[in-house]
DNA sequence: TGTGCTCTGCGTCAACGGTT
DNA sequence: AACCGTTGACGCAGAGCACA
């Protein structure tokens, strides 16, 4: 299979809970084509050791935000990465058991000239 | 060529389960 | 209890396409 993340074996069966994809080390994605929201109060991390204005929960508290819907950006777009990945090995799946439905229902069909063939 | 529609990807929020 | 990662849902923006 051409799919760059290999599905493990029960990915493979279909009957999965969630996306079991094994990751390869792809390259990541490009960040740097992505804005970077800055905090509405230009939070800026080298000032973070050492301030302790008054209102350094307030900053500490907006800070925190940030760095969470960075995270959660990222934590999207990695899983959004997934299911795509996901939904490909599944349509995959489907090719390979149509196929071998296929030969399968041929296979029967010859099996069956033969004993007619037999029988008559 | 302008317009409406559909698809796709993104950022964010909220909820949930697992971890510390 | 606080924190963190994951993911479904929602709304938005841009691209592509068909049509008048």
């Amino acid at each position: 299979m051409a799919v760059t993340g290999e599905e493990t074996e029960s990915a493979a069966t279909g009957d999965m809970p969630t996306y079991q994809i094994i990751r390869s080390s792809q390259a990541p994605p490009p960040s740097s084509a992505i804005a970077i929201a800055t905090s509405p109060g230009g939070m800026n991390l080298h000032a973070l050791g050492h301030a302790h204005s008054p209102q350094q929960p307030t900053e500490d508290v907006s800070r925190k935000r940030e760095v969470r819907l960075m995270k959660n950006r990222e934590a999207a777009r990695e899983c959004r990465r997934k299911k795509k990945e996901y939904v490909k090995c599944l349509e995959n799946r489907v090719a390979v058991l149509e196929n071998q439905n296929k030969t399968l229902i041929e296979e029967l069909k010859a099996l069956k000239d033969i004993y007619c063939h037999k029988t008559a």
